[in-house]
DNA sequence: CAAGAGGGTTGGAGTTTCCAACTAACCCAA
DNA sequence: TTGGGTTAGTTGGAAACTCCAACCCTCTTG
């Protein structure tokens, strides 16, 4: 797990491998610890109300090894918490942290997208916001409200690296 | 890719197997398409203005057989159109589609997860929005323009299961 | 003509994942 | 007490996927 490299010996032979040299980047990060298959299937689950093992699996179709690794992994990255619920048969279900809680947003945004683009007429589940209506999100810039899209915007800082921007459109 | 199983002839030997009933869900329907490993970075490079194949193959770090792969599984999905630039050396790049645009959405939810859990103090990206301020994106609900989360409401449809919602907290 | 650049293929090794069965610890019912 | 059921995992072996480095082919440039 994690992306292996950092700095291999270059070893050139005939024509410069041109090392990779991955961008600094909180979405490569971030997919390092839920990007794996089945992870944020397990945070949908937990975030349905579906809190035990056997549950997960019969709601996502995991196999039970993997899900047991996918579960050690998100809870040592502080996305869930195991709880100990009985004692004598020892038996365990698991939470949402806080931060578990926030990759909501991730859940949300990739439900919109699949509703739009692969169901548009029938989308097999509904949020219903507390406002009353069925949720229907949008991300926005918290700054002036207004819609936020990448393709829009120009990046700065660390990650980013000059000589590979060959023309910027905004997409299409 | 896709996940294999719907109806298996249930073997029931020791212990009724349990069939899993995997939940229909656009979140799982997006993430066949996207979410193997390095599609989402190759949706990121292109929205970085990164359009040609090494240039992916250098930011992102995927080996160049996978990264044919999933050059070609995006655009067989509509996210990605690949685009002669020149005929004589035969030469291509790709662009996002407005589907893959859409798509960004969910890299802005990732990368705000990052930022805020992974970097809390020096993001390694940061975006401009169009009003001029750093982004700093939000999912809210289109029709009360409150914030959005999941944890907090109750969905419905058909993807939706009875009997495996043992205690509905709103997490944590 | 030799070296690149660009956009891939290919082969083989290594790593993950899948599947189905099995365990262990307890509860309940007959 | 025998038999099943539930819960939370393990385990072993086969199948699938990834990685890496090298190779290919077609231009273009020096």
């Amino acid at each position: 797990m994690g992306r292996p490299g950092s700095v291999r010996t270059a070893t050139k032979l005939h024509g410069m491998p041109k090392e990779a040299q991955p961008r600094e980047c909180s979405i490569a990060d971030t997919l390092d610890l839920v990007g794996e298959r089945w992870s944020l299937l397990v945070i949908r689950e937990l975030s349905h109300g579906v809190r035990r093992f056997d549950g997960i699996v019969l709601n996502t179709g995991a196999s039970r090894d993997i899900l047991t690794a996918r579960l050690r992994k998100l809870e040592a990255a502080g996305i869930i918490r195991r709880e100990r619920y009985s004692d004598h048969p020892v038996r365990f279900e698991y939470h949402l942290t806080p931060a578990g809680v926030e990759l909501c947003d991730v859940l949300i945004t990739l439900m919109r997208w699949g509703d739009r683009h692969l169901h548009p007429d029938d989308p097999p589940v509904r949020w219903q916001h507390s406002c009353g209506e069925v949720l229907d999100a949008m991300v926005i810039c918290r700054h002036c409200g207004g819609e936020a899209r990448v393709g829009a915007h120009s990046p700065t800082g660390r990650g980013v690296k000059a000589g590979n921007t060959p023309h910027m459109e905004t997409a299409e």
